[in-house]
DNA sequence: TTTATATACGATAAATTTTGTCGTATATAA
DNA sequence: TTATATACGACAAAATTTATCGTATATAAA
C-alpha cells in the first residue's frame, strides 16, 4: 500500500539520468534500460508517454532518443504522478465516485484530510528536487 | 498508486463505528459488515488481526463481538498501517533490500526524502484524529 | 444440556492491477 | 538501402489484493 509504481519509478530514473547527462545530449531508451536493468520496451513506452505530456522530447531515427524538454522546476510531483497514473487519492472514491457505500461510509471526511495533506506534499515538491 | 488498501479502509470504518457506539458496547463483525456493505468474513479477519495487535478486544460467544481496547490517541496512523500491512515505503527497496538494481539506482536518495516526508505525516497523525 | 451465534484461523479461489512482451509501422542518419 | 531509433496497440504473465469456504472453538441463553 502507498507505493509508487514501477512506471513512475522508471520514469524518474530516466529523467534523472537525462538530467545528469551533458547538456543537449539525446539518450535512447535502450541505453537507459541497459544501465539500470529496466525492460527496454517498457521504458520506451513510458518515455513515449512523457513525450506526449511534453516532459521530454523524442528524436526519431538512429542517433535518436529523448531529452528533457520541460522545466522540471515548474512541474510538481503531483502533476507528474497524475500525468502518468491518473488522479491521486488514497481511495478510489475520489476519482471514481461510483461507490455504493458512499452513503453509509463513515470515514470519507477524515480520509479526505489525510488525502489533502498528501496532495499538498506532492504539490509542493518539484520534479527538479527529485532528479537534481 | 499511493492508495490505501480495502483492508485498512475496512479497519478504519470498523474502528470509527465502534468509537461512535455507546461506551462499553460490544459490536459484532456481522453488524458492521451489514451496515457498511463489507464482506462479513473478511471484516471478521481484519478485526481478529486488530485484536492480536491489541487495538480491539474480542469477546466470544453469542452477544460477543469487538470493542476498542487501545487509546487511539496513542497510536499513530503510521503504526496502524504498518501493523496491518507491514513496513511503509514508497518503494519495496526500503523493506526488501534484495533489489539487484541497488547499485545502479539513481533515485534512491531523492525518493528517500519523499518517503521520510510521508512517514512523518503519518507518524504525526493519530488514529483518534481519523476515527473521531 | 442443547442450541444458536459469535470469534479463530488456515486454505484456497476470484478479481484486479501491475508489469512485461510482441509485432508491426514509421522516421531518419549513415 | 540499411540499421537503428521511436510509436503504438494488442496481448500475456505475474503479482497483489480481495473475497470465500470450511471447520473448530467459545459461550450466552433457552
Amino acid at each position: 500500500m502507498l507505493k509508487i509504481t514501477r512506471k513512475v519509478e522508471y520514469a524518474l530514473i530516466a529523467l534523472r539520468h537525462m538530467q545528469h547527462s551533458p547538456k543537449g545530449t539525446v539518450t535512447s531508451a535502450k541505453v537507459i534500460a541497459k544501465q539500470y536493468g529496466i525492460p527496454q520496451h517498457l521504458l520506451a513506452k513510458i518515455l513515449q508517454q512523457m513525450a506526449k505530456d511534453n516532459v521530454v522530447k523524442a528524436i526519431q531515427g538512429p542517433t535518436g532518443g529523448y531529452k528533457i524538454s520541460a522545466d522540471l522546476h515548474q512541474i510538481s510531483l503531483k502533476d507528474f504522478f497524475e500525468k502518468l497514473e491518473g488522479p491521486l487519492g488514497l481511495m478510489d472514491c475520489y476519482s471514481n465516485s461510483d461507490c455504493v457505500q458512499m452513503k453509509s461510509c463513515n470515514i470519507l471526511t477524515p480520509i479526505q484530510r489525510i488525502n489533502q495533506n498528501m496532495r499538498d506534499m506532492f504539490s509542493n515538491t518539484s520534479l527538479q528536487e527529485i532528479t537534481q
